[in-house]
DNA sequence: CTTAATGCAAAATCTTTGCATGAAC
DNA sequence: GTTCATGCAAAGATTTTGCATTAAG
């Protein structure tokens, strides 16, 4: 399903462009969402395109990845290298950076105990921020 | 696009022939998985009807829901209102329940200190166990 | 009886692939 | 020139919705 260990990169317009768009976006951007972003942009990029760009940035660490409510990737730009966890607020989509070292100190003690090995970790949060009203519960957890 | 906040419960066949097949599903199932399952062992319920009914357990919090690698949703039944995570075998899929203590105290603790309500989390780990050899590597964080 | 629940078929999404063309290096 | 990258069209897959029927309470 994934492709090859070997793992060219050639620059292009197309891939610039992704990047950029992904850089101007405000917080987590869908693929469908990036390309019609472009689009608008006068930036062209064929969807098959973004999808395999993206794809290529996360294999390569240089996106962050969540899912949106109803199992669809979303993407956003990590600046150098970072590694950030943010609380998206379910009314209005807002996004918050939160300190998560406790949790990357807890996955190394993990990843130790278990004997596993590259373990990655995925952390989503959500909430109701102070300006949405609460509609209804919800318990996900993973 | 969510529903309304009431929200009737009646006890039918169908819900219970749910209920069973997550219940007697080893780790985590997806919903056309368990559609199958269910059909194979002569419950058979429809998919829409196993979709909803797996929505309806997700919102009174009767189940885990995780992502697979492609962002379907993968239902597991949660045995008593607990709540566990899980360390999951990127190569055969075993999954280990791991004590997550550290994280559910941050998460409150991010709650109190940002002001969102009813913050839920969702935390994914996976790697590659003892047993299998590693492909490549992959490093998805949200 | 009343109203929620079911299930089929169909639609809407999101994501991946096949394959010929075009662009990097 | 070679080989990777692009992009269209098409296929796959998952999840949701419309609507008539069934069954729980």
């Amino acid at each position: 399903m994934y492709g090859t260990s070997r793992r060219e990169t050639r620059s292009t317009r197309q891939r610039a462009a992704v990047r950029e768009a992904l850089r101007g976006a405000d917080g987590f951007v869908s693929a469908p969402a990036l390309h019609t972003l472009l689009a608008a942009g006068g930036a062209a990029v064929g969807l098959t395109t973004v999808y395999r760009t993206l794809r290529l940035f996360e294999e390569t660490g240089r996106v962050d990845v969540t899912r949106d409510g109803s199992g669809g990737r979303l993407y956003r730009w990590r600046p150098a290298g970072e590694h950030r966890h943010y609380l998206v607020c379910r009314g209005c989509g807002a996004s918050l950076a939160v300190d998560a070292e406790v949790v990357e100190r807890w996955v190394t003690e993990v990843m130790e105990e278990s004997g596993y090995r590259a373990v990655a970790h995925t952390l989503e949060l959500s909430g109701w921020c102070a300006e949405c009203p609460e509609e209804h519960g919800s318990g996900t957890a993973g």
